[in-house]
DNA sequence: GTCCGAACCGAGAACTGTTCTCATTTACGT
DNA sequence: ACGTAAATGAGAACAGTTCTCGGTTCGGAC
């Protein structure tokens, strides 16, 4: 399971011309077994081993890859998950108090409807439609 | 109808103990007259007459004062727009390419749907929901 | 095995969107 | 009008991110 994970990871790298060396594995590895999308300090915070410019540059060069993915809110820092074909659709649930961000997932069902609803839209407007995102904005359980 | 804008802007800011300046409406009328969320360049470009630190720092209040939006996203700006209260629940659609951001509508009864099941879903995790977001990603009619 | 070139690494400098400072100007309340 | 508190704008400061560069590591060729 996280074998295949690191296998994909490197089959990507390869096609552009890049190693999947041990830092970038350290990283996907720290991603994967993360429960939401991290910012570099708690990445770095996980992992001592990880240089910060580095870190940067091998997410940066992971993002482009298709391995993982960048996501920003109004926190300070950016956000860094795994793609999503790596692990599932899902979306996040972001506390406006402490900037955390959780994972969540809908029902197939519910999320056919909106992927349904969304291509109209994406039609009407000439728009060619990647994917979408959804966030639930409030207050987390640990800031109540 | 703007008349009536710049009323809740101006009650919205004495709330707070703030006044509705010459160069808050200023802002407030950009972003009236925009069919999506502006960044700050756009919006400076739009109206000579307003200085980028002040800029900032008006749109910071008025974003306390909930009478505009934050809203980020991977583009290199931040982008501000009226708040949602004062024009209507709207999602975007994001261009991967160039950045720019547009407003669309989901049918109300979608939109009904989903905050249910958005409800639900906070419910369970004891997040305490505010609002939701729904953006949708991909490549602009202009940038196919 | 070892050589070579290309990719990678980490520390710190540089960059850039945003915030802060502060002297000046504006505007509200009396 | 007047005094005081808030607002303004130019530029300095700040902070997250990116870039630079000398040194290291890796992978293929022989």
């Amino acid at each position: 399971m996280t074998a295949e994970l690191h296998d994909i990871a490197n089959a990507r790298l390869r096609t552009t011309g890049q190693r999947y060396t041990t830092r970038r594995r350290a990283l996907v590895e720290v991603l994967d077994q993360a429960d939401g999308p991290l910012t570099i300090p708690q990445i770095l915070e996980l992992d001592r081993s990880l240089a910060q410019s580095s870190a940067y540059r091998n997410l940066a060069v992971l993002e482009q890859a298709d391995v993982v993915h960048r996501i920003v809110t109004n926190d300070d820092f950016a956000r860094y998950e795994l793609a999503e074909d790596l692990t599932e659709h899902h979306h996040h649930l972001i506390c406006r108090t402490c900037g955390s961000v959780a994972d969540f997932t809908l029902d197939p069902s519910v999320e056919g409807d909106l992927d349904r609803v969304l291509a109209d839209v994406a039609d009407a407007q000439s728009f060619r439609a990647d994917h979408h995102r959804l966030d639930l904005v409030g207050t987390c359980a640990d800031c109540r």
